[in-house]
DNA sequence: CGAGCGGTTGAACGCTTTCAATCGCGGTGG
DNA sequence: CCACCGCGATTGAAAGCGTTCAACCGCTCG
């Protein structure tokens, strides 16, 4: 998974959402920054300081990390290939959450704040997309937040599990039946509010019902709908395809 | 409470983490929509729809609801006045979540988003204020996953009351010591992922401590500090002041 | 004055946590 | 080449926090 590709995936999204021109998909292409991969456990950002870039995920997953005096930890957020994780320090340069690596290998682009505040000075409609993105990212941020607190763990696992595989799908990253979870049962215990304990159970009897197929990264999802019926899962939230904008 | 007054503590909040010109400001001021006053249990935007607009709450506390197919409701986001509620549906018209009032008595300002969208054309200061704003509300998203996830029912519900304290006294409506919340305690149940029996016995026990004085929706909070050190409440992210933008 | 709603309290239940231990696998050093 | 080590996954049992069920109180409003 090269650079270009990276942004390959960045701008498809955008266009999943918002209408752009060649010119402007073509000044996103265009963008440039330092490739780094993170090692496990290293913030990408540190909370309390002002960043002047953003980060493109390249390949792994990362995850936005709340943590709490006492050291537990809460994921707010999980970002796959193809998603600008900091998109939103461009408004909000002082960082709140450290930003890190769930895979054990993760590769990233830091894009320059310069950069993007250019393009979106260049072209109102790129910063209509990027603005949309940060909405979209709002409205992931909602669903958890019902998630978290209303449903049970096993519907809330579901509910994940669905999330990510229809966001991979729309990524093309894999299809929602079969998809890569780079990420081991404590960190999504973090991400659920739940012991790692309780997620291996849980885990478990997903297994058993055949909702899930675990064989270590990979997953697979047999009866995609009835996991879906398992976690409450509505996708809406996640399509934002563009039939809206042409009622306007 | 008047429509002007709404529009004005509006342009305030944004004041307060954008850099707006005097004829930014007018042009804010002179957005026009109509009043209404919503009863409760009563939708502002029904979940499913299009909206042509964005409300300002004018007076009272409204809410964004979840509700999962066994009727359980989670509230993910809580209102004052000055907040335009539904400000990110200008990048989304497709409404996913229900808007209801959380007081008996709430006062709002449609304004249509066509107005919005020629401010944010005409003006891409404003545009940018509008992102931020945007970005700041997620940013309490992402507090509420880590309230919800990872804090027990006490911790939980002082975090919620230092937030609301906080933001009332931002927005001059109260000081933090000293103010309203509009909301039965079963609306603050739905809002912590919490039972109203089980929200009811943590304020009683938050009362006994002394940590919180309520004589029906006054409340008084006599010291702040502690509250904050039993929710582990930290400021920082609704400060947001621009201290940071003069390193730019 | 009765009805309804919000607030309050008690007791039992149960989902999730906590504590503790084991298993399996991959990496590393002897 | 193999033993050791560490991490992630797994499982059992006990404890606890929050839910559930049920009832009552006090106030307001029709």
């Amino acid at each position: 998974m090269s650079v270009h590709s990276a942004l390959d995936l960045f701008v498809r999204k955008l266009c999943q959402r918002s209408c752009l021109t060649e010119e402007e998909k073509g000044a996103i292409l265009a963008l440039e920054g330092r490739e780094a991969e993170i090692p496990p456990h290293q913030d990408i950002v540190r909370p309390g300081e002002l960043t002047d870039f953003s980060c493109l995920v390249v390949s792994g997953m990362a995850a936005r990390f709340g943590q709490l005096p006492d050291g537990l930890r809460q994921i707010t957020a999980v970002y796959i290939p193809g998603d600008m994780c900091d998109l939103y320090s461009l408004m909000l340069p002082k960082v709140e959450w450290a930003l890190q690596a769930l895979s054990a290998r993760l590769t990233i682009i830091r894009v320059p704040h310069q950069q993007l505040k250019d393009l979106v000075q260049a072209y109102p409609a790129v910063a209509e997309a990027f603005w949309r993105d940060c909405v979209a990212d709002a409205s992931i941020l909602s669903q958890w937040v019902v998630n978290v607190g209303r449903r049970d763990a096993r519907k809330r696992t579901a509910h994940l599990f669905c999330e990510l595989s229809l966001r991979i799908e729309q990524a093309g990253l894999g299809s929602r039946h079969s998809f890569q979870v780079l990420a081991i049962q404590s960190q999504l215990a973090d991400a659920l509010g739940m012991t790692p304990v309780h997620m291996n159970r849980v885990m478990r009897a997903l297994r058993q019902d055949n909702l899930l197929i675990v064989q270590g990264r990979d997953v697979q999802v047999p009866d995609w709908d009835a996991l879906a019926a398992v976690g409450g899962f509505e996708g809406g939230y996640l399509e934002m395809n563009q039939s809206w904008r042409q009622a306007h």
